[in-house]
DNA sequence: AGGGTTTTTT
């Protein structure tokens, strides 16, 4: 699909490739998550390196080892039809992370502050550079075009420079500000640190950014790099963006539901704001949908800098990928010149699985090819073990990076030469009419696909080994559903309340999450009373929508403000918006992890899992010695970094709070030592999660009150094995079966007083 | 009575 013109940049596409992007139908109101018939696979079961290839090559392995190296799967290689020029490396990515500290956050960007001779010295040393890339020497065709619309959508490949060089282009024309909106923080930040740079000036000066917990912009600031996010708030104060006179979305084509929300409010302000420009930035050929629902904006092509990635597909399926994987990997070892590995697989398990087959088969494998280093990437992982694919290794050796999705978007890895592909993912699908998630292992998206490849030729040609058919590519879907229409969308309804859009139904929506889901959504705000009977939004709602909360998690603080437990309440909350905190211990240590939790919580051991964060909050905070808490964190297997981001909510939090009750006083001391409350800090969850709440059977299981599903505690919960009559929970995740995490003790009684409202009279409890 | 979570953000 890739043209091969001398022309860098043109303003529309032919016919025929129009065609080809509008065969990408948009998905309405049903979800439908099935996949065609030849891409399902059974999920990996084996422990042990089974050899299903034996058949095909008549092998017979008495160990693992001699299965991997004796029947490698067998390539096809297609013609490779484009034509791509080879170019130099370029200058490293200012949007990914290449590097982890233990905190992030407080990494030394730049650390020593430059004289204004030497910013200037920097910049000019940099413009060399700058010359160099795509978008720069098409700059004086691009303003023009840019200049005679007032949306824009400009498709830069990769590489292209398009994110750090256009908004300079565009500083000099534009009187107001410049907004760049990134999905991911990193990449915000390190994009204002890089043009900062060019530009020569201080951070934050004529150059800034805004993420949560972090900003470096003034009232003066010319280019603003923010994530989505943060300019969704910025909406919420000032819904017509008026300190901006352009806003650049970026990364468009990733459709997070915060880019599509952020897409439909822009729609919406070019009626009002005749002065504002707005230019979408995507890396793939899904322009035409951008551009339809920008009433046929122009579109924009500007090459990038990629090097060549050869595909090689699998002759024949595989139904086992971390088989085929290792596999794969041994033959890339033996075979290829110099240049790591990176792997693509669906999830941890199949990473742990291929890690410890990897460095059980290194040292036996011929010396003649390079060592090969395992190296797991997963987002879960600490980030110290994150760090270690960054590092460089003695010679001989070649490091193989076994990574999520992680690696597609999120970290760059410097070194990687060949890509291995299973091309699977996870995905989390919100059933809106069970009220619970599933979690799939899916295919990806013909998109997806070409972006993994593409890591593999960042620096230098490449090669990408495809663990399934160039008949199975074929059929992949051209896009990957947009995360809108699988995911819950409670938050984004209550955000566009609080906008004051009335009619949801028909609201600007890219994309339409459908009329069931929105209507489940506008029941559960109605439910939580952030709705009143007609829809509109009530004070309640105001606040909930104020706060940087799920609307559930926010009608609890405001519950447990009336009644007396505000504070206990924020540090739970604060707790439960932080991810992995609480860590599935290994195997080997997990009984012995979960009865150190039990008998150190014993208001969690009784009460559930809420009150285990409150305990576990208290002893973290306890500690003055910063070593002595490390060593707790870990044998708890607690998050040390996640207890960090806690204090951040929870003192974030806290300043909200204060501000919407106008009272300053709110945590003071005195109030701080108030005995906790157990029952009103339960009824106070309650208020946020009525309709998660299950019944205990006399056979010891549960059933929702909602729908009288089956589900059970997860075990990874301190009240999993207890005999309860009513549970309260924060999560129904559906895996193996339903599963209940997050777990809490009720009283039955509890549910009419609380949930009276919503569970009426259908359970009628004896 | 017994488990497996991709990723992102205010």
């Amino acid at each position: 699909m890739r043209r091969n013109n001398n022309q860098k940049l043109h303003r529309k596409f032919d016919d025929d490739e129009s065609q080809i992007i509008s065969e990408n139908k948009p998905n309405g109101n049903n979800v439908d998550h099935s996949e065609d018939a030849h891409m399902k696979r059974p999920r990996p079961h084996i422990t042990e390196l089974q050899d299903q290839d034996t058949e095909a090559h008549g092998t017979q392995p008495s160990d693992g080892s001699a299965a991997v190296v004796n029947s490698a799967p067998r390539w096809a290689q297609t013609a490779s039809k484009k034509k791509q020029k080879v170019k130099k490396s370029h200058a490293a990515d200012a949007k990914t992370v290449t590097f982890f500290s233990d905190d992030e956050e407080e990494q030394q960007r730049s650390s020593k502050a430059l004289s204004f001779d030497q910013q200037k010295a920097k910049a000019r040393e940099l413009l060399e550079v700058r010359k160099t890339l795509p978008v720069y020497k098409a700059k004086d065709e691009l303003l023009e075009r840019l200049a005679n619309s007032r949306v824009t959508v400009l498709i830069g490949e990769t590489s292209s420079g398009k994110s750090t060089q256009i908004p300079q282009f565009l500083m000099p024309l534009n009187k107001k500000s410049i907004a760049v909106t990134q999905p991911r923080r990193v990449a915000a930040i390190s994009l204002a640190t890089r043009v900062a740079e060019e530009v020569g000036t201080t951070l934050g000066d004529k150059v800034g950014y805004s993420v949560r917990f972090d900003h470096k912009a003034k009232y003066g600031t010319k280019i603003k790099y923010l994530t989505d996010g943060m300019i969704l708030r910025e909406i919420m104060i000032d819904s017509s963006l008026s300190q901006y006179s352009t806003v650049i979305i970026d990364e468009a084509h990733e459709r997070t539901v915060l880019t599509d929300l952020m897409m439909g409010f822009l729609k919406e302000l070019l009626q009002k704001r005749k002065d504002l420009k707005v230019i979408i930035m995507s890396a793939t050929l899904d322009a035409e949908r951008f551009s339809k629902f920008f009433d046929n904006a122009d579109i924009l092509f500007v090459e990038g800098r990629m090097f060549k990635v050869e595909k090689l597909y699998l002759e024949k399926s595989v139904d086992d990928v971390v088989d085929s994987t290792i596999k794969t990997i041994i033959q890339v070892n033996n075979g290829e010149l110099e240049g790591d590995i990176l792997v693509f697989l669906p999830g941890q398990e199949e990473i742990d699985k291929c890690v410890s087959l990897l460095e059980r088969l290194a040292p036996e494998l011929p010396k003649e090819a390079p060592l090969i280093v395992p190296l797991p990437l997963y987002a879960s992982l600490p980030p110290a073990d994150q760090a270690k694919v960054f590092l460089p290794l003695k010679a001989r050796r070649r490091k193989v990076i076994l990574a999520t999705n992680i690696a597609e978007t999120s970290v760059t890895v410097p070194g990687v030469r060949y890509v291995i592909d299973t091309g699977l993912r996870k995905v989390k699908v919100w059933r809106h009419q069970l009220g619970l998630s599933t979690l799939l292992t899916a295919p990806v998206s013909k998109a997806s696909a070409t972006q993994r490849a593409g890591r593999a030729g960042r620096e230098a040609e490449g090669k990408t080994f495809r663990l399934y058919t160039e008949d199975d590519f074929m059929k992949l879907p051209a896009m990957t559903e947009p995360e809108i229409a699988r995911s819950n969308v409670v938050s984004p309804v209550l955000m566009l309340k609080r906008a004051g859009v009335d009619d949801i139904l028909n609201w600007s929506w890219l994309q339409n999450p459908g009329q069931d889901s929105l209507i489940s959504a506008l029941t559960q705000l109605h439910e939580l009373k952030a709705l009143d009977d007609n829809g509109k939004i009530t004070e309640l709602g105001e606040q909930m929508a104020i706060l940087p909360l799920e609307p559930q998690l926010s009608a609890i603080l405001l519950t447990a403000h009336k009644s007396g437990c505000l504070s206990d309440a924020v540090d739970i909350v604060s707790c439960l918006s932080v991810d992995n905190l609480i860590l599935n211990p290994p195997s080997e240590t997990r009984d012995e992890v979960n009865e150190k939790r039990r008998s150190l919580c014993i208001l969690g051991a009784k009460y559930g899992d809420l009150l285990m964060l409150k305990e576990l909050l208290d002893f973290y905070l306890q500690f003055d010695n910063s070593q002595e808490r490390k060593q707790w964190c870990h044998d708890l297997a607690l998050s040390h970094r996640g207890f960090k981001n806690v204090m951040r909510v929870r003192n974030q939090i806290r300043q909200y709070m204060v501000s919407l009750t106008k009272d300053k006083h709110l945590f003071d001391e005195e109030k701080e030592k108030k005995p906790l409350d157990i029952p009103s800090v339960l009824k106070a969850f309650l208020s946020g999660y009525v309709s998660n709440t299950a019944i205990g059977m006399p056979d010891r299981s549960y059933r929702t009150t909602t729908s009288g599903q089956l589900i059970s505690v997860h075990p990874s919960s301190l009240m999993f094995g207890k005999k309860n009559d009513a549970i309260m929970y924060t999560d129904f995740v559906y895996t193996t079966k339903g599963y209940a995490r997050n777990v809490s003790a009720i009283e039955l009684s509890w549910l009419q007083e609380v949930g009276g409202h919503v569970l009426a009279p259908k359970h009628s409890i004896a």
